[in-house]
DNA sequence: GCGACAG
DNA sequence: ATCTTGTCGC
């Protein structure tokens, strides 16, 4: 009942992330990127169901091209650290059926910035075998060095003696975001594409059309 | 033991 | 994640 790389049983989740990490790939290895995507979900206030996305855009011209939804119920409990077994499942839905697939995906969660190496974005990437970024909102583990005012400032996050992503400002004076290698994307390409795909906001734009498409997608379901 | 903890 | 839009302030 469960796909292969995944499990509903939480007892089983940290063991197979065990066997997963080692697999991950820090190193680049994508082709030309011409589809970008980003993905999302939004869950039900008092209750299980949940609405998932992904928005492929345009590299060059940031608009987007193609969007894959998936409407269910949330199966897995959230653990700091076990995100993946919650989002994945819906998550891979949606990336099933898109048209053509994407050559490179940012995730709403971190990559290896994770405490065995495998975020929501080293997991999706391993699954799919497909190049992921992790970029998240706030930093789960690990230590950052200072890093400037500017954009496009950066500095490292390490935990346990080992980089694992960096603290990377998208907008001056703004707070950074934590963005780490999910699968075949090495620390440079990481920052380099989220910076990129955040010219205006904060958040890189393929995740702020997900985000805003999972929401128009439960408001749509729910009413208000 | 205590606190922290992506979404 | 979620409650919540415009508004005050540097």
């Amino acid at each position: 009942m469960t796909r292969p790389g995944l499990t509903s049983d939480p007892a089983e989740a940290e063991g197979l992330q065990g066997e997963l990490a080692p697999r991950v790939e820090l190193n680049d290895r994508l082709d030309p990127v011409r589809r970008v995507a980003g993905a999302d979900i939004a869950y039900e206030i008092g209750g299980d169901r949940l609405w998932a996305a992904v928005c492929v855009l345009d590299a060059t011209t940031l608009s987007v091209i193609e969007v894959a939804r998936f409407e269910g119920v949330a199966t897995f409990p959230y653990v700091p650290g076990l995100l993946s077994f919650r989002e994945l499942p819906a998550l891979l839905a949606c990336f099933e059926a898109l048209r053509r697939p994407a050559d490179l995906v940012v995730c709403d969660g971190n990559g290896i910035l994770h405490p065995r190496r495998l975020g929501v974005a080293s997991h999706l990437g391993l699954l799919l075998d497909v190049p992921a970024i992790g970029c998240a909102k706030n930093q789960l583990l690990g230590t950052a060095g200072s890093l400037g005012l500017a954009r496009g400032d950066h500095a490292p996050i390490e935990e346990a003696g080992e980089h694992v992503g960096d603290a990377l400002r998208t907008q001056p004076g703004v707070k950074p975001l934590y963005v780490s290698p999910g699968h075949r994307v090495s620390f440079a390409t990481a920052r380099a594409w989220v910076l990129k795909l955040a010219p205006t906001y904060r958040q890189p734009e393929v995740i702020r059309e997900a985000d805003q498409e999972v929401r128009r997608m439960r408001a749509a379901a729910t009413g208000a």
